[in-house]
DNA sequence: TATCATAGTCACCAATCAGTGACAAGTCGA
DNA sequence: TCGACTTGTCACTGATTGGTGACTATGATA
């Protein structure tokens, strides 16, 4: 043993997001994450206090949220002018981003079952900055007053979140194909529909 | 006691119901069920083998989902002509008839954490009847060719699915307030207007 | 070299989990 | 009334959970 206090915390915070990564919130337990960094569990409560308290630091410590910032992107770059352009760009982002974050994924996933101080704060983090998003699309392109965006971005990125979980689950969903590529195109390309033809300033 | 086993197993079966409509699949267990039905744990073993067993015959006994038929209901006292009418109201009505039914959405909860046996029977079946409807709907009025109906039918479900579910959770999503019937309100105008929007026969 | 705080180890606790073996109590037909 | 069978009760096992007290090993300082 190395006899390093830094290393061991930085070691059961690695293993809090393996296993996070590979089996969610739900098997997630102090003695497993003990035997996955190798470490006694002892000194997880000497140096986190406790599993809910390490999950926190954990929480704390990695960004398992693209910012509005982030997302956007630098915006003379971006090939988009009208509402339904930014929107479909924006959702996008989000969408791929989301693909490459198995943890957030997980996040969302257990916000979905449990309601603890530390869901909530997550749940917390990540609808802030899905409205500051929001805002950002309001002053750039203004919202048509016969249109409830936010209320159609919810259903939208709801059902994008949806079928994310689900198909880490099961590979088909409403006789759509997810295990290959070609179901996923089907969905971006019926979220791009939807956009464009509801959303049309007047 | 009564010395029934006939009404034995009934109070078992009532009591899984009862804790899942409660605190969902996560918390169900042999000994709560033993507990909440008054009975003793052994007979749980004795009449349904093991815990697995038990909730495949509960799956089995109870109807968790409508029908297509029931779905669609009487087509000539419904008022809809167009695809969009159609398929606004068999949204509708899903969606009516799942914010009654606490077990279902248990059931769809569940989906999303584990994948067995009896969770990919019960989401088969869910799929069937969802197909059953695309079905009718397609039958009635014809899809357009420029429009894949059931992607978008799949973004739009599980876009109310998750909201659905998220809410038992957290009363907020994207800064719609679902604590009262406004945000619920705002959610459904949303769908007829994307519905209303995208889907249009050439 | 002796001291002392720290890092890590080990053996335990009470609670809970799914699951079982042995047995008492009631009910039936003969 | 005598078995034979079924229904229900009780006490357990073995594994796993989150959590703790007492210990040893180590390294820096004085």
């Amino acid at each position: 043993m190395v006899r390093d206090k830094a290393e061991t915390k930085a070691r059961i915070l690695a293993a809090v997001g393996k296993l996070l990564a590979e089996s969610g919130f739900n098997k997630l337990g102090v003695n497993a994450i003990a035997r996955e960094a190798g470490v006694d569990k002892v000194l997880i409560y000497r140096y986190f206090e406790n599993l809910p308290s390490l999950l926190q630091t954990f929480a704390k410590e990695g960004d398992y949220w693209v910012s509005a910032e982030a997302l956007i992107g630098d915006k003379s770059t971006v090939d988009a002018e009208s509402l339904a352009d930014w929107m479909i760009y924006l959702l996008m982002r989000f969408w791929d981003d989301l693909k490459e974050r198995p943890i957030t994924q997980e996040i969302l996933r257990w916000e979905l079952l449990e309601a603890n101080e530390l869901t909530r704060e997550l749940a917390n983090v990540r609808d802030l900055t899905a409205l500051k998003s929001l805002k950002f699309l309001e002053q750039t392109c203004s919202f048509p007053t016969d249109r409830d965006i936010p209320a159609i971005s919810a259903v939208l990125v709801g059902g994008l979140i949806y079928l994310m979980l689900r198909t880490k689950v099961s590979d088909t969903f409403m006789g759509i194909d997810f295990s290959s590529d070609s179901g996923w195109e089907r969905i971006e390309a019926a979220i791009a529909s939807l956009i464009e033809s509801t959303v049309q300033s007047p």
